[in-house]
DNA sequence: GTCTATAGTACGATAGAC
DNA sequence: GTCTATCGTACTATAGAC
């Protein structure tokens, strides 16, 4: 065990990576710094990594497979579109919430990818999407959602959950349980107070 | 008037690095290839700018400034709350298609900003927040949205209206005008089909 | 596995001629 | 207002000792 709590010094490098390349960005996020952190000089990065792009990718890659293998298990759990879509929401903010740093930078630095890597971190950015555009079908297909453009309402309930990383602070004035259920309400009903409406969660009706 | 349509090299450089940011990052994006693409040479390009990072504060001041006198403009030219959120949608998604690159640029690079710029745009932002909070508190108090956390729902609709400036292509499968039209019914209905919906818009209601 | 030393490169910015 | 030339700096990455 390390004095950072990591287990190794490859782990210890790549949390300082997450650090500083959330706080600056991975171009103005020098190497030097990143081994300070990790308590090493910038040439001895070398032995674990074999360059400044490998720690973005091992990043990138992780996260992005660490989501889209717990939606597949949402999935593979529920049946009910309106069940799914709630779980799908709560897993989504939740990995966005627990691993802020490391989904800021998927968010945000896709354009410092080279080419040859690129390609393979949006494949797995597309099979979340494609997840969810199932998702979304299945429920529109079974009467549950509305009948609406797929594809933009799977890039909105991305969009809107996601940025959830940007903003929430652990600390701050909401939980993660009450952003769960602010998100769930908003997508799944709207901002309309309509009369009539018969899905009115037990947990929210008190509101009105 | 220059070759590239600008009307002045001062515009051209902006345009330059305005394109150049949006693709690479402000960090990846060197002043020489602005310069080239503008028609000079690097060393030039400080005779009608003091710094790098002048170009990125104008390009951020002058599109933000935009946005929220725009906005401004919709809270008074209109009264009902339903009317001032569809408008506001619509000019926030206009705004972020135009104006894609500039607009992609505020999204992603406000790290880069140097601390004694920053507090400045984030002040013009935060205005922009308000003024849609201020619309939304106003249509609850009125009894037309549903009771919910204003912050939330603020960040929420922005999120996602600003990521269609990440995928929103001129000449793809969507116009601009269906992307609002599908974002409106998602904000305002959700995604639920509710029988018993009395508010739904002429324009969609051929769907079900 | 980590170090010191440094190579090699690219960048932002300046100086000064025209 | 634009140029050429270049300064000073900072960065990624490598070489080689321990």
């Amino acid at each position: 065990m390390r004095p950072d709590g990591r287990s190794s010094m490859r782990e210890s490098i790549l949390a300082a990576a997450v650090h500083l390349f959330a706080q600056y960005g991975y171009h103005a996020a020098p190497l030097r710094d990143i081994a300070r952190i990790a308590g090493i000089q910038a040439a001895s990065i070398y032995h674990h990594y074999p360059n400044k792009q490998a720690l973005l990718i091992e990043i990138m890659e992780t996260y992005m497979l660490r989501l889209n293998v717990s939606l597949e298990h949402v999935l593979k759990e529920f049946d009910d579109p309106l069940q799914r879509l709630h779980e799908a929401i709560a897993n989504h903010i939740r990995m966005h919430t627990t691993y802020k740093e490391e989904f800021f930078i998927i968010d945000t630095e896709m354009r410092a990818l080279e080419e040859e890597h690129k390609a393979h971190i949006i494949s797995l950015r597309d099979k979340y999407e494609a997840l969810l555009q199932e998702l979304l079908q299945d429920g529109m297909e079974r009467g549950v959602f509305r009948q609406s453009d797929v594809k933009i309402a799977s890039y909105a309930i991305i969009a809107m959950c996601t940025e959830v990383a940007t903003w929430f602070r652990p600390n701050g004035r909401l939980s993660v349980q009450q952003v769960i259920t602010s998100y769930r309400q908003f997508i799944v009903e709207g901002l309309l107070l309509t009369p009539g409406v018969t899905h009115m969660p037990d947990e929210t009706a008190h509101l009105l």
